[in-house]
DNA sequence: TATGAATGAGAATTCATTCAT
DNA sequence: AATGAATGAATTCTCATTCAT
């Protein structure tokens, strides 16, 4: 008759969640929402169909979970970290946060290709995607108006630069998947965050009349 | 009904596949790949179920079709139009470009989102895709080349910026909808493709010892 | 390229539909609601199972056409007829209506049966039920006010007398069926119905005075 | 917890099975036994699922002893005291007796449309309902008899008139769920009761000559 | 060529029953 | 004895695809 305490019987079930979420997650990445099955799911969570259902209402629940599961983010921190760099070391900073951003899109790369797309089929997952991305298009935008400020960027609109920036780093990711020739696959991931970085403080024009002053930690 | 020659028939079921895959790309858009109907799609072309069946082999067919009525690119007109811009006028003339990029792909943005879905799940679709985009990336590539040996451009690599930009605007417009305060809707397109133009161009960082510089067209 | 005209079309509708109907009603009697399977339905039509889905939304609308199909009822004209009867031939009359409503009740006992627990359990399906009923109880009512009036019947609440009639001829068939002694198996419906006309007429009171006065087609 | 004694734990299991039968009574009653879920009737009696498979064996085990719980009649006490009835009084005897039949039927009328239903479904439970019929048949048709044999009652088929008046009784009641203007819900059972005891006395006819006799407790 | 009725494979979901604790 | 998590069989319903007309 031992029974569990309730917080026992919580911490269970949340693992047992999390299981079926992760496997779910899987599942989801490689055969899209419609070709997986919750008996997929279930299988690969190494659990019986009827399970799945005491830990989750329905297929779509599951889809949640898994965006759940996948959205960690390890960004912000890196960003954290850059914003307090010391003058001059901007471009490896800012190389070193794409580079977490691209490692972090990489591993659910398919999902979140998923995810873009059931989002415009199921408003309710729109707006679950939608709140998780908010918070972080304020940080960033607090980040980027701070830099502003201080006069270390341009005077550019932090909406669009940060949206332009956001949009940069995931589509890189996400459409490398069908590109004949995938960046990814042919360069070191540290190697495109370095030179993005470099594209993105520069910009496209030569910036020979810069060298002129002493910049350090400049380039060419 | 009277014989029709041999090319008038091949016009007509021309017609008709296009006709169908209109109809397609609508619903897809709409519901999606799994959600939608063959049924659906036929009462939208304003045929019978089975009459799809003689133009097409297959529910996946008419993705393949709706993926090519859609992909019908107006990009690159004006991007060579662009690259023969009097110096001076480089940011209004990428403006330009971004604009017509932008308006392209907010034209059918939902299916698109499908598309790089389905492209993970479907290798066929991929192939077709990735097919398309060759095209799209050596074009684009070629511009940047010369842009950098004739010096207008920065020493970056093509192959990384040639990406970077078309992930910047992709992005920009495909992850718009699950934005929470969507670019698109609350600027206007000319507005965010100048402002991109800008970023692009310049970088983040201030570009004051610069203005110092005659340069034409320079901005603020 | 041979089309049906739009009645035509319509009318082999209305063919399947009974055909489903009736499997259904088959179905329904042997099995129970619970019980019995869509598939076990189509299998009795001949059919396979997506077919009856072409023709009813859904197994609840099996239900509700089988009962349309089972409630056509054979009472109601033959009541009419006994209302005309000549005086003296009542008890002949009487006989003959509950004769009629034993064979009506006799056909689809089994699915009358699973109709009275339904109707407590699906309240779209009871509604149904009463509409059906109302018809009838009304239609009896005025038969025994007019009797009343003219002074033919006794003068009972005629609201309390046709549901009480009414129960005792369905009850007598329903109930039969868990019976220890079935009344059905051991006698023809003729003889119980001309019984029971007895009692209904005359009440389980003996009548000896009145055969006294010259009844004609008066009994024992 | 002591151990008990063999007869105290044979009690308290009786006990709990009836908590449990009550239970299930309850919910069958409510939603039928399709719908009833071997965990609402858990619940109901405040158990856990697994509790009740201690105490029956299955669902069907549940509604056999569901039955037993509702059948408990009060009838047959109360035709024991009609019987005993002084001449004249018969009307208002009867009256009682099936007052206490309509109370005992309406107390659990969707149950018995169940019963009636699941009866057809399952010979075993066909065969419980029949045995607690039978008692109940034999013991009204003695009296019955009786009264035919005494000329207190007319010569009518004393089997016919107990399933009559069976049916007359039992349907009054539960097919008053569906009529469209339900007879029980306009009127107080006393009344109905009274109004069905003189019909089964003395029949539809007019009783016109009859009161010209001295007819003890006569009518009206 | 065009139609849409028919097919049946396949999927989500429920729930009676079992069993380790 | 009591629990409730786990199981998986079974069911309803959908829809891509076929085919007779």
């Amino acid at each position: 008759m031992a029974r569990l305490t309730a917080q026992a019987r919580r911490a269970l079930t949340r693992e047992r969640r999390q299981q079926i979420a992760r496997a779910a997650l899987e599942v989801f990445s490689a055969r899209g929402y419609g070709e997986a099955t919750v008996r997929s799911i279930a299988r690969r969570a190494g659990l019986a169909e009827g399970t799945v259902y005491l830990y989750f209402r329905s297929k779509r629940d599951l889809l949640l979970a898994a965006w759940e599961e996948a959205a960690v983010s390890t960004v912000l921190p890196s960003l954290r970290r850059a914003e307090a760099a010391a003058p001059g070391t901007e471009e490896e900073m800012l190389a070193a946060v794409f580079r977490d951003q691209f490692l972090t899109l990489m591993r659910h790369g398919a999902f979140f290709r998923l995810v873009m797309h059931r989002a415009d089929v199921d408003a309710e997952f729109r707006r679950r995607v939608r709140a998780r991305l908010r918070e972080f298009l304020e940080e960033v935008m607090r980040v980027l108006q701070r830099g502003v400020q201080r006069g270390a960027l341009a005077q550019l609109n932090p909406e669009v630069v940060v949206r332009a920036l956001g949009a940069l780093l995931r589509g890189l990711v996400l459409f490398d998947r069908y590109d004949p020739k995938p960046l990814f696959q042919r360069y070191a991931v540290e190697e495109v965050a370095r030179e993005v970085a470099r594209f993105v403080l520069y910009g496209l024009l030569p910036r020979t009349p810069r060298t002129a002053e002493p910049s350090p930690g400049g380039r060419r």
